[in-house]
DNA sequence: TTATTATATCGTAATATTGCAATATAAAAA
DNA sequence: TTTTTATATTGCAATATTACGATATAATAA
């Protein structure tokens, strides 16, 4: 085959890894970065900031708002872009608790 | 084209991007949470926990602990695989820088 | 209305991932 | 030594992702 075999898997563990996946390119780990380093949330100069063309931009912004990591609004021409800070901490909440489980354990 | 431009990202961008790639699979979500569920890390049982066959199983697990997700030691004819605690800690420490730098921004 | 500007979508080529049968390896048991 | 058991590797087909030129859309400016 070589399709993922994602109706084998729970909802929950299919829903954790397309978060993951989201963020499982460079591209896309820069547009968060960037996100998060410029004041406001008023953005529309992502694909300058960039070394990809416009519609792989485009594509990559597509994705991450589909995974509910990035918001976006329409402020006139531009589309104003900003981090969702729910589901970031949603993923936080998630390695705490890993982190918290793995503390009872041994290795 | 069609290949990933890593080269044209930092290389802090890429190693992130590699460790949620590696996170990016419900069946690796699933070893991750078989591993975090069970008392000891003495395993050896993951191929019947899931519904994939062995080689399958045994390459997505080659992937967790190319990104020290797990890690893996032999124990006579069985492997013994537990999660690298460090590495979940390194996550959950970049998602609590994300949130804290959030938390001073509008949105 | 006709540019201009910003972003999205389509189509497609290049490349990567997924899954597994077949096979290899390697340690322990018989 | 031979068999058994557990895991890894190879090879390959099916599918998914990535990147971008061309083009579409949609709002503002001239």
């Amino acid at each position: 085959m070589g399709a993922s075999k994602s109706a084998s898997f729970s909802e929950k563990h299919n829903e954790l890894a397309s978060l993951f996946k989201a963020l499982s390119h460079p591209a896309r780990i820069a547009i968060v970065e960037y996100l998060l380093s410029v004041d406001t949330c008023i953005c529309g100069d992502i694909v300058n900031e960039l070394p990809l063309a416009q519609p792989t931009i485009s594509q990559h912004l597509k994705e991450l708002k589909n995974a509910n990591i990035i918001k976006g609004s329409i402020e006139g021409t531009a589309i104003c872009y900003c981090i969702n800070s729910e589901t970031m901490v949603k993923i936080e909440s998630y390695f705490s608790l890993i982190s918290t489980t793995l503390k009872s354990k041994c290795c």
